[in-house]
DNA sequence: GCCGTTTTCGGCCCGACTGTTTTCAGTCG
C-alpha cells in the first residue's frame, strides 16, 4: 500500500484545523483529531486492518472515519478537503502555529483581514491593523509579534529525527539507483547528533567514474526541488560537492568522493570548524605540514583506510563525532581524558513510561511486553498525578489498582522487574499533588512541572528546588521545560538547580523525546561535571516510543556524559541499591 | 463524528490563565 497510517492521520489532521478555521462543529473537529492521533500512534499494522475491513476497530474510527479512509486510500484524496483547500488559502494553517492564534483568532483574521498566511500577518502587524480588531488589543498584539518572530526563527531548523527521517529516505533511493554505490555517510551536524540542524550533509563515496551519473539520478529523486550548484574539491582530486535544495525548503550538501579519498572527506566533512582547527594546531605541533584545506600533509608513509587511522596518525585516540565541537575533547583526548561515552546497549532500562491509565496508548502489560522485547532488566511506570486532569491523572486509589496490577507482572514476567511509579506534578508552590504516604509506597518518583509556566526566574528556580529537596523526589523530568521549535524553556536558574541536585543527591532526566531533549546537551555537561546524576528516559506512550532512547543517548554523549554518570546503565542490583541508598 | 448507554440520543479531556472586556471568549497544556 502506497499510504501509510501516518499519512492519513497527516490528512485528517489538516482536515481538522481547516475546519476549525472555517467554524465547524467543534465536536466534529475533535472526532477527527482524535482519530488522527490513534493512527499516528498505531502499533498494529494497518494494511492488515484495513484490507480485512477492520478500520472501526480503531479507537476514535466509527463508520463515517472509516468511508473518509476508504476515500483516501482509493481515490488518494478527499472531497471535503479539496474544497476547504478552494476556500481557504494555503498557508493558513501555519498561522495555527504561531503562540497566541488559535483557530477562532485566525477565522477572524481571514474573514475580517484577509490573512492568510503568515506573510499576511506580518504586514498586519507592521500596519497596526490588529489592534483595532474586536477581541483584540495591544497587547495581544504584541503577542502575536513576538509569537511570529520565534515561529520565523524556528522555521529555519529542522530537528535530528526528522533529519534522521529524511537521511534513511534519501539512503534508500540512493541505493534504489543503478549507480554503483560504495559506501554512504551522514556528515556535519547530523552526524555530531545536534538536536537542531540548518541542514543535512552526507558523504556517498562513489567511484569518480560514475558522479555524474549519480548527480543526474539524484535531479529525479521526488524531494529535491533542484541541484542549485555543484562545485569541485581540489582537495580531494574534483571530488563534487552537490548543494540541494529540497521542495521543503531544506538545503541538503552532499559530497561525492573517490573510495580513496572518504576518511578524510568523513573527517573535513564532519566538522565542526572549531574541530578540525583544534586538529590542525595539533598537526602543526607534531611538525606535519599544514594543508589549507584539509588538516594536514599526511606522508605516504602512513596508511589512511578509515577516519581513526587518522588521529591515530595525529597520536590521539578516536574521537567520536557528538564530542567534535571544539569544547575540549582535542585536550582531554591528549591527557586521555576522553569520557567513556554512554551507548544504546548500555541501557538497561527506561524509567519513564505512561500507560493508559493516564495519557498513554497501551496498557500496562503491553508497555511491560514492549519493554522486555528490548532486553531490559527493569522499567518503572510512571504515569500522570491526580493534578493533571487533561492528561487524566491518576487518584491515590487507581495508582493502587495499578500497584496491585505490577505486582501481577512481576509475578507473571520474570525476565523484568517493574517499579511501581508516578509523573507527580511539581505545584505552582513547589509541593508534589500526591501526600507524602502516597508517594512513599512508591519505588520511584519522578516530579515535573507541567503548569504554571509563567512564573518568575525566581519563583521557578525556588518551585524547583523545593522538588530536589523532596527526599520522596527521585528524578526531576524534564526540568528545562522546553519544547523545541514551538516553545522556550521556561525561565529557571538552571545553573542552582543542578547545584542543588548535587548536594541533595537527586537525579535530573534527559528526557529523550526528540521535541524536548531536557536537559540538552550543556546542562547534561554541567551536572555530571558538578556529580549529579542522570537518568536518560523515552517518556514513552506506546511501545513505538521506545525507540527514542537513542535522541537521549545523544545528549549524554554530546554531554561528556560517562556511562557511570546514567543510573540506568546499572544492574538491576546497582539501581535498586542507589535508589534505597539515596532515600536514606 | 464517535460512543456508550439510563441503547438511537446527549455528551464529548477540563481547568487555569490571559486579555479584552465589563462578564467572558480564546488559548494552552
Amino acid at each position: 500500500m502506497e499510504i501509510s497510517a501516518r499519512d492519513i492521520s497527516q490528512i485528517l489532521s489538516e482536515l481538522a484545523d481547516l475546519m476549525e478555521i472555517k467554524g465547524d462543529n467543534q465536536y466534529r473537529i475533535s472526532a477527527y483529531e482524535r482519530a488522527a492521533r490513534s493512527l499516528r500512534s498505531l502499533e498494529e499494522d494497518f494494511e492488515e486492518l484495513y484490507r480485512s475491513d477492520r478500520l472501526t476497530e480503531i479507537s476514535g474510527v466509527g463508520e463515517g472515519i472509516a468511508a473518509t479512509i476508504k476515500e483516501i486510500v482509493e481515490e488518494g484524496s478527499l472531497q471535503d478537503l479539496e474544497e476547504l483547500k478552494r476556500e481557504l488559502p494555503d498557508g493558513i494553517i501555519d498561522l495555527l502555529q504561531i503562540p497566541g492564534l488559535g483557530p477562532k483568532r485566525a477565522h477572524k483574521l481571514f474573514y475580517e483581514l484577509q490573512i492568510g498566511n503568515v506573510r499576511d500577518l506580518k504586514n498586519a502587524l507592521e500596519d497596526g491593523a490588529i489592534r483595532d480588531l474586536s477581541g483584540f488589543g495591544e497587547k495581544l498584539e504584541k503577542k502575536i509579534a513576538e509569537g511570529l518572530r520565534r515561529y520565523r526563527e524556528y522555521q529555519k531548523y529542522i530537528s535530528i529525527d526528522e533529519a534522521e527521517d529524511f537521511y534513511s529516505g534519501i539512503k534508500q533511493f540512493l541505493d534504489s539507483t543503478s549507480v554503483e554505490i560504495e559506501e554512504v555517510f551522514p556528515a556535519g551536524s547530523l552526524r555530531r547528533k545536534k538536536e537542531l540542524l540548518k541542514d543535512v550533509d552526507m558523504v556517498v563515496s562513489v567511484d569518480s567514474a560514475d558522479q555524474k551519473e549519480l548527480h543526474l539520478e539524484l535531479e529525479t529523486w521526488r524531494r529535491i526541488d533542484e541541484v542549485e550548484r555543484s562545485r569541485t574539491s581540489e582537495r580531494f582530486n574534483n571530488a563534487q560537492i552537490l548543494e540541494c535544495r529540497l521542495n521543503d525548503g531544506l538545503q541538503l550538501d552532499i559530497f561525492l568522493v573517490s573510495p580513496a579519498d572518504l576518511p578524510w572527506a568523513l573527517l573535513m566533512f564532519t566538522g565542526s570548524d572549531l574541530h578540525l582547527e583544534n586538529l590542525r594546531q595539533k598537526a602543526k605541533t607534531q611538525g606535519f605540514d599544514s594543508d589549507t584545506d584539509g588538516i594536514f600533509c599526511c606522508s605516504d608513509e602512513i596508511d589512511i583506510k578509515e577516519e581513526q587511522d587518522i588521529y591515530r596518525a595525529l597520536d590521539l585516540p578516536y574521537i567520536i563525532p557528538e564530542l567534535r565541537e571544539g569544547q575540549g575533547e582535542t585536550e582531554a583526548a591528549v591527557c586521555g581524558e576522553l569520557p567513556e561515552s554512554p551507548g544504546l546497549k548500555d541501557i538497561k532500562g527506561d524509567l519513564h513510561v505512561h500507560t493508559n491509565f493516564s495519557d498513554g496508548s497501551q496498557n500496562l502489560e503491553e508497555m511491560v511486553q514492549g519493554a522486555i522485547a528490548r532486553g531490559y532488566d527493569y522499567l518503572a511506570i510512571t504515569d500522570h498525578s491526580v493534578s493533571l486532569r487533561i492528561a487524566d491523572g491518576l487518584t491515590p486509589e487507581e495508582l493502587a489498582r495499578q500497584a496491585e496490577i505490577i505486582e501481577e507482572m512481576n509475578e507473571k514476567y520474570e525476565e523484568i522487574e517493574v517499579f511501581k511509579g508516578t509523573e507527580a506534578d511539581i505545584l505552582p508552590s513547589g509541593e508534589l499533588d500526591y501526600s507524602r504516604e502516597v508517594l512513599a509506597e512508591l519505588d520511584l518518583v519522578i516530579a515535573s512541572v507541567h503548569s504554571g509556566f509563567n512564573q518568575t526566574e525566581l519563583e521557578m528556580t525556588e518551585r524547583i528546588i523545593k522538588a530536589v529537596e523532596n527526599p520522596l523526589v527521585d528524578i526531576i523530568g524534564h526540568p528545562q521545560g522546553r519544547l523545541l521549535k514551538s516553545r522556550e524553556a521556561y525561565s529557571v536558574d538552571m545553573e542552582a538547580v543542578i547545584e542543588s541536585a548535587a548536594s541533595n543527591r537527586t537525579c535530573l532526566e534527559i528526557n529523550s523525546f526528540p521535541s524536548r531533549l531536557d536537559l540538552d546537551d550543556n546542562y547534561a555537561r554541567l551536572a555530571g561535571e558538578k556529580g549529579v546524576k542522570m537518568a536518560i528516559n523515552t517518556d514513552a506512550h506506546r511501545t513505538g516510543e521506545y525507540e527514542n532512547m537513542i535522541y537521549g543517548i545523544n545528549v549524554g554523549r554530546r554531554g561528556w556524559l560517562d556511562k557511570n554518570d546514567i543510573i540506568n546503565t546499572y544492574s538491576l542490583t546497582e539501581f535498586k541499591d542507589f535508589v534505597s541508598q539515596r532515600r536514606i
